[in-house]
DNA sequence: CGATTTTGTTCGTAATAGAAACAAATGCCG
DNA sequence: CGGCATTTGTTTCTATTACGAACAAAATCG
């Protein structure tokens, strides 16, 4: 039930029928793939004449295109539909701490190239390195396709409409705009998005036959620790672009000092950096532990890996990562009750080890059995879930249900 | 942006423009009566002739009515229309630990004749005594217009789909149904919900002007800890009707015992109980804290009166509550940023003293200025919100948005 | 009383969902 | 091998309805 708000409604054309059913049918076809029309009739509980109509208008947009005829038990062989994804590009852009990721990718994010470099922090000569590239990336993939846009993924706070990113603190950026920049300089419009949000938006259009549809929660645990909220099919941003910062929730008022300048929050007890310190066992600040780590090469992985083998301190480390990482989960069980959640970052490498542990804590966090046995499951491996997410910035508004009411 | 989700979705026919015209013209008649078809046309940017046909529809259905004429500067006096409230009733049920409130009222939630009664846990009985006080007040103001339907809140989770309460602590419910029963034993629809988000159903649909309708969430500190919230003008409920249950997420792994079963609970600190608990300065069980309550009769608005005449112990339990509160209130701004934050229960009638302290607390534990000063306000005297939640139960469904796509 | 202004109604037109008839393509079976 | 059944896809017709424009109604003002 959904109230409509007198100030910023839409309202209904003659027009308006056609436009809802066109992007039904799109996105029966996305997920259908290869479909006929008849079967798309029967889905849509309508006519097989309004289907060629609609049809030939997504085909003449090329939207869609007609594959081969495919082999029926009996009767005419029904002639296959598939959505145009391999020849529509997206220039996807990962900003992390250390790296930068650019992939050039189909709809489908698919990767056509992929390329890395250190991450620029100055923003005027990181935009003229992101415009270069994009522009190379193109010249030599030419013929793959047209490029619909960039999507731009950043560990930051990031003002959806203006385009503006808040506050980055990994990169010392604060109010900074580079979207029109690069948008400018390559003639491409520019998404811009962060991480957590991105990953939960590219489990929305890439999922398993989208399954994932309706209401779950994206957990990033990597250097920093934040979520993005999917209700209703819709995520959650938040007033102030502040929404999912599950992260600096404190767990425990006197517990370690956090980046955000407070003590005991989930971050200072999850990210990759408290388990290190974890392991480290030494009280340090954070810029003298990021210096130590630089020094010595160790990562999250590693000390997940002495873990596996054997090491006492690292298994300390992990184990006790895991028991507050249960907690936060409890708290977004508790808070937003979920289908699932899906975790993502470095963690998950330790998966069979962590499980067990954090599920013990959300069973005595949680008031019923059902919210108790929320599924929990790790990003699947593969393509960055953030390039996955800066594609889908760009390719999921064309067949996103269209405003209405 | 939102998804289409491809099992369930709703095709568009061609009555399907007309719906939702006719539906935002009455939302629009409801939130600018008295208002002209003049009016209207100009709101929806839709020529005068459509809005003739759509609104002899309504009058037809009875859902608006034409009032008199009204003076204008020059040309034709415009007639002004109204939605029918008046004469559309509503049998509104509010269950709490010791007291059960109905009130018959129309659909704008004012009341026609209220009546208390002391709470009966046993379902059986309670169904019963509901039949018949609502046969009763619905015989005795039959001349009012005809009853709609019934609104029941309860303190406990419901799953909405089946009508059932799957877990009321406070009245030792656990999976009952009352709904069939006291549909069948009146002849009327019932609606049952729990009672934050009935509250936050108050607030998006009774609210000013509909100012609250976008993103909020509605707090209640009262004998449980719980929230309603709404995100994109819908309520989250959660997969299993446990959304919004912040008063159960830890602030301290060894704080005082909750009645959940853990410790530390948002609830454990900031529920009348806590605040009586603390003032007591006794550890006792909760069932033996309830036995001093009855007996002393002690209430938390006394402790609140104690504080504001100078008693340094109530003032040392409500400034506690105050600052407890405030990470609570911290938690809800980090995890959903929403525009702003509605406080009901006993401890607002404290709110000069509680305001300040909790506020600071938000300020040192959210992450931006924006979060920080998200506006948190008392919910307003006057008629209980948890009636109004009851009654908007029933009549808002009438005035929703469809369901397309 | 006519001119002007504003409100509300009526009517013709163009767009289009829905239904039904039709055409095309294929396998089956005698 | 030629009807026949079956399934797919197209075309045609009709009823509905948003939209625009003309019209009627009701009021004020000079």
């Amino acid at each position: 039930m959904r109230k409509i708000d007198t100030r910023r409604f839409v309202r209904a054309t003659r027009s308006t029928p056609r436009e809802i059913n066109r992007l039904i049918l799109l996105n029966l076809v996305r997920e259908h793939q290869p479909v006929s029309r008849a079967d798309l009739a029967r889905h849509m509980d309508i006519g097989r004449g309004m289907i060629t109509s609609l049809v030939d208008e997504l085909l003449n947009e090329e939207a869609i295109y007609e594959g081969a005829t495919i082999d029926a038990p009996r009767g005419r062989k029904p002639q296959m539909l598939f959505v145009r994804t391999r020849d529509r590009l997206v220039v996807a852009i990962d900003v992390r701490f250390s790296r930068t990721d650019i992939m050039l990718g189909d709809f489908a994010a698919n990767a056509v190239a992929t390329e890395s470099f250190d991450t620029i922090v100055d923003p005027g000569e990181f935009v003229r390195t992101i415009i270069a590239r994009t522009k190379r990336l193109l010249a030599t993939h030419v013929a793959r396709g047209r490029c619909e846009g960039i999507g731009l993924v950043v560990p930051g706070m990031v003002d959806q409409r203006t385009g503006r990113i808040l506050n980055a603190p990994q990169l010392g950026w604060r109010n900074v705009d580079v979207r029109d920049a690069i948008a400018s300089g390559t003639g491409l419009p520019v998404q811009i998005e962060n991480a957590p949000i991105a990953c939960a938006l590219a489990h929305v259009w890439l999922g398993q036959r989208g399954r994932e549809a309706g209401d779950f929660v994206y957990m990033t645990v990597s250097d920093g620790v934040g979520c993005g909220i999917v209700v209703n099919g819709q995520v959650v941003r938040g007033h102030s672009h502040t929404g999912g910062e599950f992260g600096h929730i404190p767990l425990d008022v006197s517990g370690p000092r956090c980046l955000c300048g407070n003590r005991g929050c989930l971050e200072a007890h999850t990210s990759n950096l408290a388990t290190l310190t974890r392991y480290l066992d030494r009280e340090l600040s954070p810029e003298d532990m990021r210096a130590v780590l630089r020094d010595t090469g160790l990562t999250v992985g590693d000390v997940i890996q002495r873990a596996r083998d054997g090491d006492a301190r690292a298994i300390a480390a992990v184990d006790a990562t895991a028991r507050f990482l249960g907690l936060g989960l409890a708290m977004v069980i508790n808070a937003l009750n979920p289908t699932q959640i899906v975790v993502g970052g470095e963690i998950t490498a330790a998966w069979e080890r962590i499980e067990p542990i954090f599920r013990q804590v959300v069973r005595e966090r949680t008031l019923t059995t059902d919210a108790a046995d929320t599924p929990i499951r790790p990003e699947d491996a593969g393509i960055s879930p953030r390039l996955r997410g800066a594609t889908v910035l760009v390719a999921a508004p064309q067949f996103a249900a269209p405003r209405l009411a």
